[in-house]
DNA sequence: GTCTATACCTAGATAGAC
DNA sequence: GTCTATCTAGGTATAGAC
C-alpha cells in the first residue's frame, strides 16, 4: 500500500543494537584480527549477511563499536564528564584543571584493562589513515574535540599561573600523542604504568 | 651423503633480499592493506608460492620488511648513529644531548616522509600485542633499545645540569610514547608538525 | 522490513611435481 | 628453488522467503 508508514523497525534498532553489544564482547575477548563476521553473527544468532544487513560493510561495523565504546566508556568510568568539561570550555566557567587532569588518568587505566579494544582502537586508528575509510572521520573528530578540551584546560592553567609553559595547543597535542602511544606500549608490555607516566607528564607540562 | 654441505644457497639469500627490497617498496607506495603476497611476487618475478618458500608467512615477511627499515634508515638520515649512541651509552664517555635530540627529530621527520610505511609499522605493532605474533619480539626489543638509549641521554643532560626534571626512565617512556602517538596522528593528518611538537616536549622535559 | 541461503571472489597456505 | 594445483577461510552481493 502507498500509506505504508506503520515502521516495525523499533525491533530493527533493537537487534542492531544487539550486534554492537556483542561485537564488542566478541573483539575484546578475541582480538580484532580473530573476529569474523561470521563470529559475531553465531554469538548474536544471526548468519553473517544478516550481520550485514545492518552495516555495509565489515569495517563500517568495527567502526561503531568504536563509537559504542565511546559511550560506554563516558558511563563506566566513575566521575568522568567529557560533555561537561566540553561545555565548560565553551563557556566563561573556570575549569578545574586538576580534576580534568584526575579524569584523563583514570579514563587511560581504565583503556588498559580491556586489551581487545585498546587493539581494535589502535588497529584501526592506523587503518582509518585512508580518507576513504568509514573510521576516518571518526578519528578525526574525536582528535579534534580532545584536543580542544585539553587546549582549554591548559590555557586555563596558564592563566591561573600567570605563565606560559607549553603553548596549550602543543600540549594538547602532546597529550593526545602521549596517550595513544602509551596505549600501543600498553599492548606490547602489559605492565607499563601508564598512570604513572601520564602524571609525570602533567608534572613537567605544567610546572611542579 | 652426510657431507651435504656445499650449500647453493648463495643465490637463495640474494632473493630472499630482494624479495625484502621490493617489499619495502611496494608496501611504501601502496600500503599494506591493498599489498598481497601476489603483489610483492609479482614485484619480484615469482609466484606467490615462491615467495612464501622464502618466508613461513606474510606476517613474518611483514616483520622482516620492518627489520629492514630499522637498517635503512639508519643509513638514510644524514648524520643518525644509533649504534655510536647505543656504545656511548655503555661506555663512559659523555653523551652529546643536543646531537642526540637533533637525530631523534630528523628521524621522525623522515618517517612521516613514508606513511605506507609508518602504517605498517603501527598496524603491525597493534598486532604484536599477541606474544604469538612473530612481530612481538621485534618490538620489544625495539622499544627497550630505544628506551635505554634515551634514558642514558635524558640522564647525561641531568648530570649537565645538577637536577632531575624528570627521572631519565620515565622521561625515555615519555619520548618513545610521544614519537609512536605522534606518528599515528600524522597518518590521519598528514600536516601535523611532528618535529615541532617532538621540539617542544625536549624544552618542556630538559627545561630551557 | 528482516533475514537466510547461495554463490562468488579474493587471498593465504600447503602438497607435490619438476 | 620454484611452479601449478588445490584447499580453506572469509567478506560481499544477490535473490528471495517470511
Amino acid at each position: 500500500m502507498e500509506s505504508s508508514r506503520r515502521g516495525p523497525y523499533a525491533k530493527g534498532v533493537a537487534k542492531r543494537e544487539e550486534i554492537l553489544t556483542q561485537a564488542l564482547t566478541v573483539v575484546a575477548e578475541r582480538g580484532v584480527q580473530d573476529t569474523s563476521v561470521k563470529a559475531i553473527a553465531d554469538a548474536v544468532g544471526l548468519s553473517p549477511a544478516g550481520v550485514l544487513h545492518y552495516f555495509s560493510s565489515k569495517e563500517e561495523l568495527f567502526t561503531e563499536v568504536l563509537r559504542k565504546r565511546d559511550e560506554v566508556d563516558s558511563q563506566r568510568v566513575a566521575g568522568l564528564d567529557w560533555g561537561g568539561l566540553g561545555e565548560a570550555s565553551g563557556s566563561g566557567e573556570p575549569i578545574d584543571v586538576a580534576s580534568a587532569r584526575k579524569q584523563f588518568v583514570e579514563l587511560l587505566e581504565s583503556n588498559s584493562d580491556v586489551p581487545g579494544l585498546l587493539r581494535l582502537f589502535t588497529q584501526l586508528a592506523a587503518e582509518a589513515a585512508d580518507p576513504e575509510h568509514p573510521a576516518h572521520g571518526f578519528f578525526r573528530e574525536r582528535g579534534e574535540l580532545f584536543r580542544s578540551l585539553f587546549a582549554a584546560v591548559f590555557a586555563q592553567h596558564n592563566r591561573d599561573h600567570g605563565r606560559t609553559r607549553v603553548d596549550p595547543e602543543v600540549a594538547a597535542r602532546m597529550l593526545q600523542a602521549l596517550a595513544d602511544g602509551l596505549q600501543l606500549q600498553a599492548l606490547l608490555e602489559p605492565d607499563v604504568d601508564m598512570a604513572g607516566i601520564a602524571d609525570a607528564f602533567f608534572d613537567a607540562v605544567l610546572g611542579d
